[in-house]
RNA sequence: GGCCCGGUGGUCAAGAGGCCUAAGACACCGCCCUUUCACGGCGGUAACACGGGUUCGAAUCCCGUCCGGGUCACCA
């Protein structure tokens, strides 16, 4: 036997199965052509990040637009920094924001799909496989450096000014034999795998990316690690041989990984496979002072998805102001088409910024305030409540006490309006917003429109009392007011009054303002008619009295 | 520092050599509508990073400078 062979079974014994096993167990998909496939690839070492969610939607989007398969993979090859949860709050989260999964992961512990595991800590044996047929060629070997024996050699190469790395003349183990190999792990030594990269730093690999477009950049020529002293491959590794399993066509992933696409195509050279389409995807910024940066986990409260959900950001609003950081064309066709799912959308990568979009909290604002306005009663009812249920367990009492109640309140210049208010952004204002629905949040300030002096607003209120009926239709209910203001000496119309200003001391609207501090405690609010027949009459008389008295 | 990528109003962006006196959206301001506030309508402020080329003509192509971002692990 060659010294490859040997190293290969002295490394890896017991490994027996080879690639051609896995070729014919994870065959070609059956699909139309030029469907994609696409997936998203977490690794749970932390909550869904923003990040994690914009890179799903888009390779959702793009398995969708052509017909093809999204699926979830778990990256959890770094034990480590493994956290509690992690999983269940990623794919938890992707079900939360509507983004479904056609395979792999689709809850905490349950995977569907034919090209399994879905996740690396249970494909160590296939990684291996692998490993194992690239020593037998030559293409890899074993290194015995520690990490403090790498660190030296890094400070030195930056004291020479050289490229820093594991390559040429600097990878100490590339020639090794399988007799000294063998010394060091009788001594008990551990040892990584590291690719015999066949690179020259003086050619250019040059692909092309279906966000970037072209990219050219020098080959890999260093000798990283594909396999990890514990067996596990690294990111690379791993990513090169699950995504060809796999039958991935499309990656997309944060252009964080850009730099290291000559390592990963070098693999898929060296290992057969066909390469992936990748497209790299800017990272969404924000300001920091006056200094653009990556979102980020540890300083961003946004950078949790959880947090939207917090606030109370409906999560279809998320996806849809995510969706106009997507693609440039996004606005132009929700204008065209208002009323369709985000999914119909055409979605095309070159459509793509190429540079990193500032997160944009009033344009998130307004995608959202749109889309609440769009809502019936009924829906507002039943997210409003979900999120009180989780977020705010007063204000679920409240809303949930009466649902009859709650529901005519959301009503209120809502069903059958002809104009959306846009004024709600999240739930977590609803509480402030709707105060005066409840007596145990209402807390009136007893203030006075300007032009209206406390002697009049009385004289108001009584003769309202006297004529106000918790029936009256919109019209009805201003005509009241309108019949009252010349007995007091204010003008029943606004025209009127704007026309002789001296000869009045306000106008018919200047006491509805009378009437709306009084019953909601605010100068301003949604339709007052409205507002005061789902309070009912007990509840307004009562506020008009205490307002009375109080002012 | 090496290697990549990028730079159009405050933000997101359209823009592929003449259609650019540079769209649209958000934000902001004003007016109109109006029982308040919103909604809606109309209007406004505000940008091609800088310097050289190429060209009859440059936001667009080339070079340089500056600025921003990413990456250089047994992390993903």
């Amino acid at each position: 036997m060659d010294n490859n062979k040997l190293l290969a079974e002295l490394l890896l014994p017991g490994i027996d199965k080879t690639p051609d096993y896995y070729e014919q167990l994870y065959p070609q998909r059956n699909l139309p052509e030029g469907a994609r496939v696409t997936r998203v690839a977490p690794s749970p070492t932390g909550y869904l990040h923003l990040g994690t969610l914009f890179t799903s939607l888009i390779n959702r989007i793009t398995a969708t637009t052509s017909g093809g398969v999204f699926y979830t993979r778990i990256e959890d090859t770094d034990k480590k920094r493994e956290i509690e949860g992690g999983i269940a709050d990623i794919i938890g989260g992707l079900n939360r924001f509507g983004i479904s999964i056609d395979e792999g992961f689709v809850s905490e512990n349950r995977e569907k799909g034919d090209y399994g595991p879905y996740k690396q800590s249970l494909r160590a044996y296939i990684y291996q496989c692998y490993v194992k047929d690239l020593l037998r060629r030559g293409l890899a070997y074993p290194c015995f450096c520690t990490a403090e024996e790498l660190t030296e050699m890094r400070e030195k190469q930056e004291r020479l000014k050289i490229r820093t790395g594991y390559h040429g003349e600097w990878a100490e183990h590339r020639n090794i034999t399988y007799a000294e190999a063998k010394r060091l792990i009788d001594e008990g030594k551990s040892f990584v795998i590291r690719l015999r990269s066949s690179g020259d730093e003086s050619r250019r690999v040059i692909f092309d990316d279906v966000i970037k477009g072209k990219i050219e950049m020098p080959e890999n020529d260093e000798d990283f690690v594909i396999l990890k002293s514990d067996g596990i491959p690294t990111y690379h590794f791993a990513h090169a041989v699950d995504d060809h399993l796999m039958r991935t066509t499309h990656v997309f992933r944060g252009d964080e990984w850009i730099s290291s696409v000559p390592k990963h195509l070098e693999l898929f050279k060296i290992l057969g496979f066909r390469p992936v389409k990748y497209g790299h995807i800017s990272p969404i910024m924000k300001l920091d002072g006056d200094a653009k940066r990556k979102i980020s986990k540890r300083k961003d409260p946004e950078a949790a998805v959880r947090f939207f959900a917090e606030e109370g950001y409906p999560a279809e609003a998320v996806i849809e102001y995510l969706m106009t950081i997507a693609a440039s064309d996004f606005e132009d066709w929700r204008r065209a088409n208002p009323t369709s799912d985000y999914r119909c959308f055409k979605f095309n990568p070159k459509k793509m910024s190429v540079s990193g979009a500032l997160f944009d909290n009033n344009k998130l604002n307004d995608v959202s305030k749109i889309i609440i306005s769009k809502m019936k009663s009924e829906e507002v009812y039943s997210l409003l409540s979900n999120w009180a249920k989780e977020f705010d367990g007063e204000f679920y009492g409240l809303l949930t006490e009466s649902p009859d109640y709650t529901k005519r309140m959301l009503a209120v210049d809502r069903d059958g309006a002809r104009n959306a208010r846009k004024d709600i952004a999240k739930w977590n204002e609803t509480k402030e917003y709707f105060a005066y629905y409840f007596d145990r949040l209402f807390s009136p300030e007893y203030s006075l429109p300007e032009r209206v002096t406390p002697q009049d607003a009385r004289a108001f209120l009584d003769k309202y009392k006297a004529v106000y009926d918790a029936c009256d239709d919109r019209q009805s209910w201003f005509d009241k007011i309108k019949a009252i203001a010349p007995q007091i000496g204010f003008a029943a119309e606004t025209k009127e009054y704007k026309a002789q200003p001296d000869s009045f001391k306000g106008s018919a609207g200047d006491l509805s303002g009378v009437l709306r501090l009084a019953v909601t405690g605010r100068i301003n609010t949604p339709d007052l008619c409205g507002i005061m027949s789902v309070l009912g009459r007990e509840k307004c008389i009562n506020r008009i009295n205490n307002y009375i008295d109080n002012i």
